[in-house]
Parts: C-alpha cells; sequence; structure tokens
RNA sequence: GGCGCCGUGGCCGAGUGGUUAGGCAGAGGCCUGCAAAGCCUCGUACACCAGUUCGAAUCUGGUCGGCGCCUCCA
C-alpha cells in the first residue's frame, strides 16, 4: 500500500499489514454546517480507513474538532460556545447521514486545554516559543526545517500586518491572550486566554496516536500555514510527528474553490437531500482525492448515472467473472478510487461488488426495495391485460404504476417493477 | 513578488515511452404489442511550440491557459 506524500512529493510505502496505522484528519471548524467540500477529507478518511482495515491493519483514525477559533467568537458574540456546540451538532448529524460510520475518537479543541498548555510549556523551556503580554508564540528562526512541508521559504513569506508582540513577523501563535469580546477563555501560564489555531492539532493528535504516527489528512489550503506549523511544533519538541501527508484537492464550484468568502456554497444537507448519499459518494469515487472536484448539476447527474446503473446489475442474475485483484491494485497505489470504480463498472458479479460496496459505504446498491402490494396488484391486472393482448388497458396501468413512482417492465416470467 | 498543482475524445476521468482504460451522453441495430432493461456495432483523444528517441499523450525546455496557497479556509 502506497500514498503519495506532500512532503517528499512521493509514494510512500506503509509498512506490510498486520501493522498498526495511526491516522489523523483535520476536521472542521464549527460555526455553521458544513459543504460538500469539507466532507471529502471525512469521506476519504473513512474510505481509506475501511480499506486499511480490509487489507488486515489495524487503523485507529482521530478527526479533530475545532471549536475555539475567531471564526466562532465572530459568528456569535457573547455565546460562542453554544454555537460551537450546535455546528458541533450540526457536523456530526450531516456527515452521519453519508452512512460511512465515524472515526475512532473524534478529540475537540476545548477539551484538550491542559495537554495543549503542556506542550507550549515545553516548546517555551526549550526556546522555541516565547511569551509576550499574555501570548505565546513560535520562534521560527530556532526551527530549521520549517517551509519544508509546503515548500515556502520563510524569506519569501508575504509580510502580515505587523505585530509588535512578535519577535519576527513570520512567528505564528500557540497561544493567544483574551481580548475584549471573546467570551471563552481558560487560565493558564500566561494569563487567561485560550489557544491559537495550530497547537491544539499537534496536541490532540499526540493525545489520541502517541509521538509520531503514519498518515496526517487534510485539505490541500491547509498545508501552509497550518500543517507546516503543526509539524514544525511537533517536531521542535522533539516529536516524530506525521510520516506521510495526504492533502486532499478542493471541490471547485463554477471553477472556484468552494469557500465561504467566496459565497458558492452547498451545504451537504442540501447536497444529500437532493441527489442522495450514493450518489454523493459516487460522485467522490470518480476522482482521485488528491485532485480538485468540480461540482455541478452535469458531474451529479453523471454520478447518479452510475448509481442506477450499479442498480440495474441487482436486478439481473450475478454473473460470474471479474478480478478482485485489478480492484485492490488500483486501491494499493495511492488509493485511485476512479481507477477501481472502473474495474468495478466491467463486473456483473454480485458478491464482487458487494465486497467493493462494502469499503465505499455503498452496501444499499445492492439492495431493491419492495414495490407496495397496491402496486404490485397494478402490476398484476397490466400482466393479464397483455395476456388478453388487451395494450390499451395495459397502457393505461403502467401510467398507474408510473403515477405511483413505479416504472413496469416486462420480463420473462411476468413483470419487473422498479422504483423510479 | 514567492511556492505548488493542473491542461486527455461532446462531458467526467484513469494511464505515463511502443498494446482497448472506464463511465455518461450520442448514432445505428437486435429484442419488445409499444417500452424499459440487456446485448452488438460505431469515436484512434491527449493545450501549443521546439527538443531527446527507432518511437512521446507519457521524458526535457519554452509558451499559453486554468486553479490553489503565502498566518481565517477541508
Amino acid at each position: 500500500m502506497r500514498l503519495f506524500d506532500t512532503l517528499t512529493k512521493a509514494k510512500v510505502d506503509l509498512p506490510d499489514p498486520p501493522a498498526r496505522i495511526g491516522m489523523y484528519t483535520c476536521g472542521p471548524t464549527v460555526y455553521q454546517r458544513i459543504h460538500i467540500g469539507n466532507a471529502r477529507p471525512y469521506v476519504i478518511s473513512q474510505w481509506l480507513k475501511c480499506w486499511l482495515e480490509l487489507r488486515g491493519y489495524d487503523v485507529k483514525l482521530v478527526e479533530n474538532i475545532t471549536d475555539i477559533n475567531d471564526r466562532i467568537y465572530e459568528a456569535a458574540p457573547n455565546h460562542s460556545a453554544e454555537l460551537a456546540a450546535d455546528a458541533t451538532g450540526w457536523y456530526l448529524e450531516d456527515t452521519e447521514a453519508l452512512g460511512l460510520g465515524r472515526p475512532d475518537a473524534e478529540p475537540k479543541a476545548t477539551e484538550t486545554i491542559p495537554e495543549i498548555i503542556t506542550l507550549i510549556e515545553e516548546l517555551i523551556e526549550d526556546g522555541y516559543a516565547y511569551e509576550a503580554e499574555g501570548d505565546v508564540y513560535f520562534r521560527i528562526e530556532r526551527f530549521p526545517d520549517y517551509g519544508r512541508l509546503s515548500g515556502q521559504r520563510p524569506d519569501q513569506v508575504e509580510e502580515q500586518e505587523p505585530n509588535p508582540l512578535k519577535q519576527d513577523p513570520r512567528d505564528f501563535s500557540l497561544w493567544k491572550a483574551n481580548k475584549e469580546g471573546e467570551d471563552t477563555w481558560w487560565d493558564s501560564p500566561w494569563g487567561r486566554g485560550r489557544p491559537g489555531w495550530h497547537i491544539e492539532c499537534s496536541a490532540m493528535a499526540e493525545k489520541f496516536l502517541g509521538p509520531s504516527f503514519d498518515i496526517h489528512l487534510g485539505g490541500l489550503d491547509l498545508v501552509f500555514p497550518h500543517h507546516e506549523n503543526e509539524r514544525a511544533q511537533s517536531q521542535a519538541a522533539g516529536r516524530e510527528f506525521a510520516r506521510i501527508w495526504m492533502h486532499n484537492g478542493l471541490l471547485r464550484l463554477d471553477r472556484k474553490k468552494m469557500s465561504k468568502s467566496v459565497g458558492n456554497i452547498a451545504p451537504l444537507k442540501d447536497v444529500l437531500v437532493r441527489w442522495g448519499r450514493e450518489t454523493v459518494l459516487l460522485f467522490f469515487m470518480t476522482a482521485h482525492w488528491s485532485k480538485p472536484i468540480d461540482f455541478s448539476d452535469e458531474t451529479m447527474a453523471a454520478a447518479r448515472a452510475r448509481v442506477d446503473g450499479f442498480r440495474e446489475i441487482f436486478r439481473a442474475p450475478s454473473q460470474a467473472g471479474g478480478d478482485w485483484d485489478s480492484f485492490a491494485a488500483a486501491l494499493e497505489d495511492d488509493f485511485n478510487t476512479p481507477e477501481a470504480l472502473a474495474v468495478m463498472h466491467g463486473w456483473r458479479d454480485h458478491e464482487l461488488l458487494r465486497r467493493a460496496f462494502g469499503v465505499f459505504g455503498l452496501a444499499a446498491l445492492a439492495e431493491e426495495q419492495d414495490a407496495p402490494p397496491e402496486v404490485v396488484e397494478l402490476a398484476e391486472r397490466r400482466r393479464q391485460a397483455r395476456a388478453t393482448r388487451d395494450f390499451d388497458e395495459a397502457d393505461r396501468l403502467r401510467e398507474q404504476i408510473e403515477a405511483a413512482g413505479w416504472e413496469a417492465r416486462d420480463v420473462a416470467d411476468g413483470f419487473q417493477l422498479v422504483p423510479k
């Protein structure tokens, strides 16, 4: 099993199974309902975990929830904690509807404050961080490897707004002193405040996975600064941290990244209602995890056509034939789901397909729902009409069946009812 | 200004030195009372320009275009 790693820009081999694999995925900042693009890392993580387990690995997947952040303060002045709690519930509800299960742990930043403080103290002690008026900053020049993950050269990083508390404008905050209007805080050795954005992930990953783990996953837009800073903090503190960095490509709407600032948002909840979970999952499968993916009516309709195609296969008898090994090989080589999907399209073997569906949460594609008795009754009357060659009556009955949401098909031994 | 990704047939999308990707859509046919489903047949594509090579969509250089990041972002 190998995966493309952002740090080395190469496909890196995982140890052979059975091995323990630690995975950490950067989850959402909870202040509003997530959009379909936010769901991509969650989906990829769950799929990858499932595949690795099928291959005999012992996987532990941790996905954090960032529930303390500037965005949350801004979105809910004076009741940031309530918003964070509500939005956490929305997130769990919306992703639950994808039917892929939960990570092994979903820690919240606000439940990891002691570990965060301990880690910051360690960094200060070793000279990697310094306190300034209740803030704590990471000292970039003490970490020579800074910039390696993202390819950024520290001397070229764009200057931000000057902050007189920083010794170097590129230093980033580990702890932020409480400010006016920020209604959630904790006491710390540096006074009342709250953690910076990056340190929480270093602390949570270590708390649940230990000082080193195999795979760190997150959106491509997190490479810099977020993951660069996580890595700097953890490695400065003597931890190996992540061995493989997987960055998923971004979802685009109208050729642009789907993001709140552009305003081109399709909430996951709404997309699921409109298209159904199988279509959404198959849509994600059509693109390699590392590549951008375009969200549009056309691409979703194409995904739905695949859904219909797979369902159709289960209305016909299973036909032996097909090769699990090619499917497995596609996933083993950088978890290439479009390739795996192409292999699946060649299969007519129900058991083989069911196995593959299991990896991607698509088991429902193999289940045909039964028509209600009144529709079966109409179909039976239609069968009799056809037997007496009363085709006008047969066509009238077909229209009634369609009005009830079903399609009547004539097959060798009678009829078949298919949901429309 | 710096860093990075990408450009494949009508659409989506693998491949990455010489052999069919696959799906969707489309055309014709078989089957059917008519359909649906299924099956058969039909597309020789890799942004552009040079170069390397016996041979390049695949390697190298350049050009053009799209996208992302540069301390809020999945």
